[in-house]
RNA sequence: AGUCUCGUAGCUCAGUUGGUUAGAGCGCUACACUGAUAAUGUAGAGGUCCGCGGUUCAAAUCCGCGCGAGACUACCA
């Protein structure tokens, strides 16, 4: 006996996925998905680390099934695809964790916590949900490999960083400098942007500011300016007067217009000549000032006056007095270092004439941008040389507040009233120096200006931008090797790309590397003390072989790395060591001179560790040197994160890639939108609104869930997620393609169709099969270049469209009688095999984004056959399109046909006719004689379709009076001919009469006047239609136009009572829980009426029903009680024993 | 604050190089169809295509300015 095609009961998604599940466990089909590709060239694709330390999210079902569906796509097209899973171990996330659950804060480390016990901790916490994240990553069927992942704490891992530090310290890339930090003084700790974006980071605060007046020294100024009669001042505006102390640069724009205004003062009415911007002169001159236009006006200004005259002269360009000297404003210190290249003009292009003075006051050790800007014209910044300390100081100290060298009343004070822990005085600093400026003339205005400005997020106060010492990779130099090889790279969506990240690249700022925290990959540089000699290391040999000098020179007892053996590369052996703090902070090293150099002391910035991934995954170049240099996991065919990795991994790759091979690290990188509420709002936590991803999973299983996250939206925009579209993805597309293989399982079976008989040529299969084959190749021609494109929501669009409407609504739909009647004929075969053909293309094509239910429709329908030596969907090979079967003109003709269908049914219903109810003749009138010849061969069909007996072709002459006909211009064509006289044009064709229609019609062109001279219309640029026929139940659409008779004479009303009964007798055969091929006895008690229908139609009935016997008006004991044509009816069906 | 993305029916989304009656699905109402159907068909209700200007004979579509949502980057004095 032949195999069997698998029958269920109901549709159990998430039982089919378990099942799936366990079977690819138990054959190991994701290793033969790699393995069966050997030889083939490769799709290198790169998984981006999670942190172990957090739980998923439904945010990374939708990531993961992303990275999924082309790793897929790409294995059944042939390629092979590698894919390793890594872990993102360190960093600060994990290290605040570990933090509020030991209930500590950064200051009690290696004080309350030794750092050893606090990086143990770390290192506990850093894999704890790991098991939760496998769990996920097989539920959701994410194909990748998790028993070799790469994790970024293990030395192999570690050393490979090591290496690439070394490289770009070699090529110069690596250097130590101060930058601007935000830094907590409160805290006495640097803040990281992380920290800083919190929420609620951002507050809004009130601040004094001042407009200065900064005396030019006039010997440097530009002639125009030199020759004014009095003193010149640029003016500029500071929110943070503090900083004025610290002030060594005026920063203007090259382009911007500035001007030079005779006033006073308004504090003291000393005569001055001030330079600000142009376009600001009326809002800085808004209040107290009024304009006048001469000079005698201006000179007889007495300061009882109410208002105080301003007269601008002389306007210029910033470039004009770029490299002009003025005073220092607070002459108390000056910077230790090029104090003759500070108070300059200088220019930047930060500055903007939107609020202030067009003059930006600039204070290096203070302002990130100010510190950029000073560096690039080489302007000191105010830093003194603090002996004790053996290094240079800011007039500011850790704690916030003015060092011992400012002078009093400011010297010892907090800088911001915020940082006083008790009582803090009554008047700020800046407070203190705006009525000290009044006082000396030297400020112009003082007011309060409130903006947001971040505070700490534990203490709560505003932050300091204060100078830090870092190291850097200098990223800038390789600047423009990121944007050329930027440009090769394939994003999707390009947006992300070009604008997003290409904007980044240009406006590039050298890497911050260090960080000074605990947990993280150690700097592998090594200093003397007095700076001038330093190692870095870049391999474990090698550190190795110096440590082994120190011991030698006495530097240090022994070496804390004996056990390891260089050049040995198990596992075994690096796990046998450490290169964390404290351990690599004990290590001591011996300078060339003989100095002992210490490590210095930072860690480097995570995104680090994630972006040297394609190498550091492979050990790279210590192992796997093939696996780099000859490129065949390198550089990645794709990658994909969500939109807010654009600056963070996207850009740490591209960079790492960039300066290490002048090569890109992806070609093709989706970066995909957020995954927000049903409402638009992002999900959190604290609002409550987080889903559950293995809730999700439980209740709908993962292959609707995937479906619905690609086909909803396209994985570049945000997606609002709903379970409601989970459910409706289940039912439409799962439920539809669910019932179409129950279909043909119901019946092959009944058959015992198992494709054993000879491929019936298309060629001599019915219109219905060929046209469901030609669609289905235009979807496999669709879908694989969807794919190709990244844009996997097209491709389930497509495939559910036509699943539900061409598979099942409509080639099914009229299949059914091919399928239950009859003998097994060479039509009944082609329709199984075409069937069958059609359901395992459609199992391929979803494969990548439904991998368990494809792979159980699959299975179902090859086990059977045995047509494929495949074990999984997985390993077979994606649907190759197949040109010949397109037939266009057959598309175009069923489509004609549906058309007509359905323009039928809206007659029927609007004359209240049952489909049931047999009609005599349907009538059309086509468009062209093209049209009326495709709709001819589909007469069956229709016939079938709406239940009619004959269709006739109504011709334009035959219709004759009958038609209303309706003239429409078509704006496409006329447009462009006409202009600007379209309206007029539009006018005269629409007001056109039935007889000016026809007319116009038998002559082929129209002629009218526009503007006086002659003009012709030719039919083609105009649309006629047809609006109604006299007495007849008429519809048009499309061109298309039919008309019903609804005139049912005395056979088709009996017929269409005989078709009612069928219905009734099958539903209940159907209620009685018979078999499809029960045959039974059929009894009926009906009145005179309905017994004429029955012996009328009797071999039908019987026929459709599969009655062996129907015996009429006979007494019945067991029988249902039928509303039926208005009356009562009696009917007893019952099961006959044999058949 | 800047940069970028988005804004079409109650909801989720289509809408080609600009062409005059803006579509589909879900949901709602009514009726039908069905021996595969948690499916489907027909009809109805449902729109200021975010707003305002501009370009054009013609704008949901192109341009400008706003408004709103989101992301990223940020004390631009």
């Amino acid at each position: 006996m032949s195999k069997k095609f698998e029958e269920y009961s109901q549709l159990h998604l998430n039982e089919c996925a378990r099942e799936i599940s366990e079977y690819w466990k138990r054959n190991d089909i994701f290793n033969k998905s790699i393995s069966s590709r050997q030889g083939k060239s490769h799709y290198v694709f790169y998984d981006g680390p999670p942190s172990a330390n957090g739980l998923p999210g439904i945010h990374h079902v939708m990531a993961r099934t992303i990275k999924d569906v082309f790793c897929r796509y790409h294995t059944l097209k042939g390629e092979q695809v590698y894919r390793k899973a890594g872990w993102d171990t360190h960093g600060l996330p994990i290290e605040l964790g570990v933090e509020k659950e030991l209930n500590i804060i950064k200051e009690d480390i290696g004080k309350k916590i030794s750092v050893d016990e606090y990086n143990k901790a770390c290192r506990a916490s850093v894999m704890r949900y790991t098991d939760i994240w496998k769990e996920l990553t097989d539920k959701i069927g994410y194909w990748v490999d998790q028993e070799n992942p790469y994790i970024t704490y293990d030395s192999k891992y570690i050393e490979t960083l090591w290496w690439i530090l070394k490289q770009f310290y070699l090529k110069g890339l690596l250097y130590k400098g101060y930058t601007i930090q935000p830094y907590s003084p409160a805290a006495g700790t640097g803040l990281s942007t992380h920290e800083l974006n919190m929420p609620g980071a951002y507050k809004e605060i009130t601040d004094t500011t001042i407009t200065v007046q900064f005396k030019a020294r006039k010997e440097s100024l530009p002639e125009f300016l030199k020759n004014l009669p009095g003193e010149v001042y640029f003016l500029a505006w500071t929110t943070t007067p503090w900083t004025l102390s610290s002030n060594t640069a005026l920063t203007i724009g090259d382009s911007i217009e500035y001007t030079v205004v005779q006033t006073f003062n308004p504090y003291t009415f000393e005569p001055v000549y001030v330079i600000l911007a142009k376009s600001l002169v009326q809002k800085v001159f808004s209040e107290g000032f009024s304009p006048v236009s001469n000079k005698i006006s201006l000179e007889s200004f007495k300061k009882e006056d109410k208002k105080i005259p301003y007269r601008a002269l002389q306007s210029f360009y910033g470039s004009d007095i770029l490299g002009s000297r003025y005073e220092q404003l607070l002459p108390w210190v000056l910077p230790y270092e090029n104090a003759e290249n500070a108070f300059q003009i200088i220019s930047g292009a930060f500055v903007t004439t939107e609020e202030g003075t067009g003059i930006v006051h600039t204070a290096p050790t203070f302002g990130v941008d100010d510190a950029i800007v000073a560096k690039r014209h080489n302007v000191p910044p105010m830093l003194l040389w603090d002996v004790q300390k053996k290094q240079a100081v800011p007039l500011v100290d850790t704690q916030g507040r003015f060092i011992k060298e400012v002078p009093e009343p400011f010297s010892g004070r907090y800088v911001r009233n915020e940082y006083y822990k008790d009582k803090a005085p009554e008047r700020s600093v800046d407070v203190e120096l705006a009525i000290l400026l009044k006082s000396i003339g030297r400020a112009f205005k003082v007011e309060k200006y409130k903006h947001s400005y971040p505070h700490c997020w534990r203490t709560d106060k505003p932050i300091l931008y204060y100078p830090l010492d870092s190291w850097f990779i200098r990223t800038t130099a390789a600047k423009a090797d990121m944007v050329s090889l930027n440009n090769s790279i394939h994003w999707i969506p390009e947006s992300t790309g070009k604008n997003r990240f290409g904007h980044w690249l240009e406006n590039l700022n050298d890497w911050n590397l260090s960080r000074s925290r605990y947990w993280g990959v150690p700097l592998p540089i090594w200093r003397t003390e007095d700076e001038q000699e330093e190692l870095i290391i870049g391999s474990l040999a090698e550190l190795i072989t110096e440590i082994e000098k120190s011991v030698r020179a006495g530097l240090m007892k022994k070496n804390p790395f004996g056990a390891f053996v260089p050049g040995d590369m198990s596992w075994e052996n690096y796990k046998a060591i450490d290169l964390h703090k404290p351990i690599v902070d004990d290590i001591l090293l011996i300078s060339p001179t003989g100095k002992s150099m210490k490590r210095e002391s930072d860690l480097i910035d995570v995104w680090f560790d994630s972006g040297a991934m394609p190498f550091a995954q492979w050990h790279y170049p210590f192992e796997n040197k093939e696996k780099i240099d000859q490129g065949k996991f390198y550089s990645a065919d794709f990658i994909a994160e969500g939109v807010d990795q654009t600056r963070g991994w996207f850009y740490t790759l591209h960079a790492i890639s960039s300066m290490l091979f002048q090569s890109v690290a992806y070609k093709n990188v989706l970066s995909n939108g957020l995954v927000l509420d049903k409402n638009g709002q992002k999900m959190s936590k604290s609002k409550g609104n987080a889903i559950n991803p293995f809730k999700i999973l439980e209740l709908y299983g993962p292959d609707a869930t995937r479906w619905y996250m690609i086909s909803n939206a396209q994985p570049w925009e945000n997606i609002k997620f709903d379970i409601s579209g989970i459910d409706e993805v289940r039912r439409k597309f799962f439920g539809t393609l669910y019932n179409t293989y129950a279909f043909f399982a119901l019946y092959a079976n009944i058959d015992g169709f198992c494709y054993k008989e000879a491929f019936v040529e298309v060629a001599q299969r019915s219109e219905l099969d060929r046209w469901i084959l030609s669609e289905l190749h235009q979807l496999i021609k669709k879908v694989r270049n969807h794919y190709d494109a990244y844009d996997p929501t097209r491709a389930t669009r497509a495939i559910a469209d036509f699943v539900i409407n061409d598979l099942s609504n409509w080639y099914v739909r009229l299949c059914r009688r091919r399928f239950w009647k009859g003998d097994y004929t060479q039509d009944k075969i082609a329709a199984y095999q075409t069937l069958y053909d059609v359901l395992f293309s459609v199992s391929l094509l979803s494969a990548p984004v439904a991998p368990f239910f494809s792979e159980r429709l699959y299975m179902d329908l090859t086990c059977v056959t045995e047509k494929e030596a495949f074990e999984s969907v997985h390993l077979a090979y994606f649907p190759e399109f197949d040109e010949k079967l397109i037939d266009e003109p057959l598309e175009r003709r069923m489509h004609i046909a549906q058309r007509l269908s359905s323009m039928v049914f809206s007659l029927r219903k609007k004359e209240n006719i049952k489909v049931r109810q047999p009609l005599k003749q349907l009538m059309i009138l086509a468009s062209s004689s093209e049209e009326e010849k495709s709709v001819c061969a589909m007469f069956d069909l229709i016939k079938q379709e709406v239940n009619v007996k004959e269709i006739h072709f109504l011709t334009s002459d035959t219709a004759g009076e009958l038609l209303t006909r309706e003239l429409r211009p078509n704006f496409k064509k006329l447009g462009p001919k006409f202009g600007k006289h379209m309206l007029f044009v539009s006018h005269v064709l629409s007001h056109f009469s039935q007889e000016q229609i026809r007319q116009f019609e038998k002559q082929g062109i129209f002629t009218l006047k526009v503007q006086g001279s002659q003009k012709v219309i030719s039919l083609q640029e105009v649309d006629i239609s047809i609006r109604k026929v006299k007495g007849w139940s008429i519809d048009t659409h499309e061109g298309l136009t039919v008309a019903l008779d609804i005139n049912i004479d005395e056979k088709l009303r009996y017929e269409g009572i005989a078709r009612e009964l069928v219905n009734r007798v099958q539903n209940l055969r159907k209620a009685q829980g018979l078999e499809v091929t029960d045959k039974i006895k059929l009894s009926i008690s009906a009145s005179l009426e309905v017994e004429k229908a029955i012996k009328l139609n009797k071999e039908y009935i019987c026929e459709d029903t599969l009655s062996a016997s129907l015996s009429l008006n006979t007494y019945i004991n067991e029988a249902e009680e039928i509303d039926f044509e208005g009356e009562t009816i009696r009917v007893s069906v019952q099961k006959l024993a044999y058949g």
